[in-house]
RNA sequence: GCCACCGUAGCUCAGUGGUAGAGCGGCUGAUUUGUAAUCAGCGGGUCGGGGGUUCGAAUCCCUCCGGUGGCUCCA
């Protein structure tokens, strides 16, 4: 074996190093001004610690935690500090996995015996872990044979949890990492020292089952985060304060958009007129788009025949979150509808179709309702009840490429309006064959077509294996907000299922029938969730033509109010949603109150404009504009009624 | 569904075994006001529901309901 290694670098570079150097060693003689940040290497693909010997040539990265696998290490030991304060803090504490995740890390431990923990004790916690971070004491990578690791966890520290990883491992050589006096059993990689950790955060604290089985017993999880730099953690903990300023379940209080109530129902929400504004306003936009490219408006019932979600096979499969049948008799069963489909499929087959007719696009704002559990309920984005922007495009298999296409197309075109960036992912099957209905042919054949449509189409997606429906492969929208959070919205699915199951067919242009092809799409998805996220998104501040109110007049003095009401009313006239303020309130009061009800215009009407026929304008968010005429502000109001169009102006 | 925590006026919250409170909102009146909250008065609560301990429970215990954070699930 040479002695030597060859390494190339980041910057080009390929330099020589003698065998068994460490990472460490080559940061420190080549990237000096990188050694403090350095938290491992990757060597072909292989992330290492900093202090392991390197024995093979090949392509070297030093990572940070400016790296996505940097943070993940970084976070890994994180994790670690936080087991070791734990350990110290709660003696008998039991570990079970504390790995990375995408923003911090979590530890599921057991606690001992009648100890609980709650959001007071993290603070506890944590100055614990700066504590041990002060000490700045090294990670130690340490190899054992199984049979010594097994040994440890059953007779030094008994550990069930550690053991059924173990067992998983059986006779592979197995690493310890120690920091101070914790020892765990880890895979690795570590930063080199505690003392790197010293900005740690922990957030919440949560049940969650050994292995996330319901069968298994409940640990506590304990979440956190860590940074290196302490602007780091407050630009962190600030994006999280921003987040809970936005959340949709106070400003849907506040600005009285909707109302949950026990007195409904869990997860059953009540439309108040503010909000019904915004969902029709947002129901009109994607309607008229949809008739622009071909769609039909149906309207169906609430509820179905039990049997038609027997024949979709949709029954067996979610039985368990959906709200139980209404028996009539034993031959009649209704279920409230999960899905609107197989009420579409009667559309299609209510009558013989021509290839001459395809593709059949029906559309429907269908409200479902499913069974959620409890505790997944959460606002307007998880409901029991809620309307989907759903349509169903019933074509032949020559026409299936385009039509997703022309989905697509919407779809991107919505998420544009909104100024929602859209990540896009193809999901499709996994091994599982229970997971699936439908012929395994077939499922290959959509996903091929789904892929060729996103290659020919230039899209940039991932592919997310085990993601797909149980009767076809789907296209996910995946959109992020103001505050950079991803939310799957949209969905464009490819079945070849149903069109079995109902038994749908068409006449070719060969005179014999054949079976069309279904798309499933729904740009929102929900309307209840998408404007749960639309609310979060704008922080309550909606652009114009969603704006449950549009404008307040505010007269100054009474003197004004008669000019106000013919004001709102010329407004009104113009289809504006405008409301005037004719309380004896100074106008300093109704500016504040307006202002606090997020409401994009004042117009205001005092003495001065009376004379001069003009209006004070004020603007959320902008401020006072000085005066317009009435002509002025009914041309400005015409460009920002439309969907988007604050996109191109400001405020 | 499971685990932890929480539930006091419409909203935000104080009150930890001894007569249920504040601010905002609401109502009534005064005020006629120029770009983020005028003044005064008046209402408003089975302290989530039920049960228990106690001379006495918003406060302690049990149970149910609802909410929050997660886990599991997601057509």
């Amino acid at each position: 074996m040479a002695e030597r290694i060859q390494l190339q670098l980041e910057n080009g570079v390929t330099s020589e190093f003698p065998r068994g150097i460490t990472g460490k060693e080559v940061v420190e003689a080549l990237f000096p001004e990188k050694a403090a940040a350095a938290v491992g290497v990757e060597l072909n693909g292989v992330i290492y610690d900093l202090s392991r010997p390197l024995q093979e040539s090949g392509r070297l990265r030093i990572l940070t935690f400016e790296d996505e696998e940097g943070r993940q290490i970084f976070w890994h030991s994180a994790a670690h500090l936080m087991a070791e304060a734990l350990e110290a803090l709660y003696p008998g504490i039991k570990f079970a996995i504390g790995p990375p995740i995408e923003q911090g890390f979590y530890y599921d431990v057991e606690l001992p015996e009648g100890v609980t923990l709650s959001a007071e004790d993290l603070p506890r916690i944590e100055d614990k872990m700066r504590e041990l971070a002060a000490r700045d004491v090294p990670f130690e990578r340490l190899e054992v044979s199984w049979e010594d690791a097994v040994r440890y966890y059953r007779e030094q520290c008994p550990n069930p949890y550690k053991l059924e990883i173990l067992h998983e491992l059986r006779g592979q050589p197995i690493t310890f990492y120690r920091q101070g006096n914790f020892v765990d059993l880890c895979r690795g990689t570590h930063v080199p020292s505690t003392g790197m950790l010293r900005y740690p955060k922990l957030l919440s604290i949560a049940g969650a089952y050994w292995r996330g089985d319901s069968r298994n017993p409940m640990l506590t999880r304990i979440y956190g985060i860590c940074f290196p730099e302490q602007e780091q953690l407050e630009e962190f903990l600030r994006l999280r304060q921003e987040a809970d300023r936005r959340d949709h379940r106070k400003l849907g209080r506040e600005l009285e958009l909707f109302l949950l109530t026990p007195a409904v129902g869990p997860g059953l929400p009540i439309w108040l007129p503010n909000g019904t504004v915004v969902r029709r306003t947002l129901e009109a936009f994607l309607r008229r788009e949809q008739l622009k490219r071909g769609y039909q408006e149906v309207i169906t019932p609430h509820i179905g025949n039990l049997q038609l979600y027997k024949t979709s096979g949709h029954y067996p499969y979610y039985a368990d979150s959906q709200f139980p049948p209404m028996r009539l008799d034993e031959h009649e069963e209704y279920l409230l509808k999960p899905m609107n489909c197989p009420h579409h499929h009667q559309i299609y087959a209510a009558k013989p179709r021509s290839y001459r007719e395809l593709p059949l696009r029906l559309a429907e704002f269908g409200t479902v309702y499913r069974y959620e559990q409890s505790g997944e309920l959460n606002g307007l984005v998880r409901v029991r009840g809620f309307t989907q922007d759903d349509a169903h495009i019933y074509c032949t298999p020559e026409q299936l490429k385009e039509e997703i296409k022309a989905v697509v197309d919407l779809t991107q075109y919505v998420f544009r309006i909104f100024g929602m960036p859209v990540d896009i992912r193809l999901s499709f099957r996994d091994e599982n064959e229970s997971k699936y209905g439908g012929d395994r042919a077939l499922w290959e054949r959509a996903q091929r077509e789904i892929q060729e449509v996103a290659d020919e189409l230039g899209l940039e997606y991932t592919i997310g294996i085990g993601e797909a429906a149980f009767y076809g492969p789907k296209i996910d929208f995946i959109v992020r907000d103001a505050l950079g959070r991803r939310w799957q919205l949209g969905t464009v699915q490819v079945d070849y299922v149903m069109p079995e199951r109902f038994g749908l067919e068409y006449i070719g242009p060969d005179g014999q029938p054949h079976r069309p092809v279904i798309i499933h799409r729904a740009p929102f998805g929900s309307l209840e969730r998408f404007i749960g996220i639309l609310i979060e998104h704008y922080a309550g501040n909606f652009p114009f033509w969603l704006a449950p109110v549009q404008a307040v007049v505010l007269p100054i003095t009474d003197a004004q109010h008669e000019a106000a009401y013919q004001l709102a009313e010329r407004l009104q006239e113009a289809g504006y949603r405008v409301q005037t303020d004719v309380r004896s309130e100074r106008l300093q009061r109704k500016i504040a109150e307006a202002e606090h009800r997020k409401i994009p215009f004042l117009l205001i009407l005092g003495r001065k404009e009376l004379q001069t026929g003009t209006i004070a304008v004020r603007q959320h968010g902008v401020g006072d504009l000085g005066s317009r005429s009435l002509e002025e502000l009914l041309r400005w109001f015409a460009e920002l009624n439309v969907p988007g169009a604050e996109r191109s102006h400001a405020g």
